[in-house]
DNA sequence: ACTATATGTTTACAGTGTCAACATTAAAGT
DNA sequence: ACTTTAATGTTGACACTGTAAACATATAGT
């Protein structure tokens, strides 16, 4: 039966724009289209997001929701440095997985983070919990642990970037052994080993 | 005098765009308004461009110029780590200082580099160099060299993320002194101090 | 039951990328 | 030098976009 209200819209429509998304990419998402998608009208979504922007924070918050969940320890209890590699892979893999949904996350679309208070609350989460596993997992000084957590986090959101559109070095001549080394060659196979290496690099520090 | 054709629209019409994409950020960028901003009618722009993604990508590509020209070194001459750590400031300002040619450059706006040949070039010049600094460094055998390449380069760009839309930290509560710290205040007025620190770690890896 | 509010629809407007048809000029071939 | 061709420009059109205004209907609070 089909009502005239629809009863839980705003969720769908999130739901429905996060699909899309991760599938096309938030480039060519439209407010018509999403709202075409869930079955109402063009302009229905502009009763539960003011602008597209807005619904795009609404997605961006989905994806740090998930990124959460894929990427936070148990801080209450011990942390381990193998648990911090574990971690940094999923971190890197959700980059690359749902690479669409990060660019949404971190590109332009959303221009201001403060304007969605619940955005940032779960972009920070991420943040904040690496910060509380470094913690546990030394006895360094405050600034120390920021410093650490700034440089893993640089690395990682770094590596995601280079591992794709950065990863310019793997579409020059994957095969010609004189040019570039590819960095898939490099770190693709040996993610663990590699993230191994630079978190110990970073804990040392 | 004016003429029916302009003789030199194409560059006019990049370096038009170049204008418009640092003060306003690309995405506000306009097939139409460049051409009128260039003053030419509407659809003279794609006498030059297929569509408005190759017009990005010779921007971009004069981005990655300028990338360069800041941030590479004389290979022909000796390296040292200071040398590394001052391009490796200039990187970060750079990406700070002209934030929205960078999100141009390492965002969603160009799809696939590949498509774009020179840009291809262009963007893989910064890595090349970097590369040819560390073996310059080093006798480190060609994977090593890669792996700190691959390392530093996504350090730079994580960092460049990180200290913009990612700086989600400082948005949080700047002056609350139990609230995680800001990144800005680690590295904003430390950043030769910090990439010091970095670069260090990746060359002694 | 009555009213206010939330949630939907229709219509409309200005702006967008891009295509097709046409105009003008510069370049190339004779 | 004259003609043909290709390069470069303009006009007009189309389908699509974000979003505002006016209107319709259902739900919640009194």
């Amino acid at each position: 039966m089909k009502t005239y209200h629809h009863g839980n819209l705003k969720q769908e429509l999130i739901s429905c724009a996060f699909r899309l998304c991760e599938k096309y990419g938030y480039e060519t998402l439209s407010m018509r289209s999403i709202a075409k998608e869930s079955g109402v009208s063009q302009t229905a979504p502009y009763r539960h997001f003011d602008t597209k922007e807005s619904l795009y924070a609404s997605v961006a918050m989905e994806g740090f929701k998930k990124l959460s969940a894929a990427t936070n320890l148990d801080t209450s209890k011990k942390v381990t440095k193998k648990d911090l590699v574990e971690k940094g892979v999923n971190y890197i893999n959700f980059g690359l997985e749902h690479a669409n949904t990060y660019d949404l996350m971190f590109g332009t679309a959303v221009g201001d983070f403060s304007n969605y208070p619940e955005l940032l609350d779960c972009a920070n989460d991420t943040y904040e919990n690496m910060r509380l596993s470094f913690s546990k997992l030394s006895n360094d000084p405050e600034e120390v642990i920021a410093y650490k957590c700034v440089t893993l986090w640089s690395m990682l959101h770094g590596l995601v970037g280079i591992l794709r559109k950065v990863a310019i070095v793997d579409q020059l001549d994957p095969e010609q052994s004189n040019g570039p080394i590819s960095s898939a060659t490099i770190i693709g196979g040996n993610l663990d080993f590699h993230l191994d290496k630079v978190i110990t690099g970073i804990i040392q520090s």
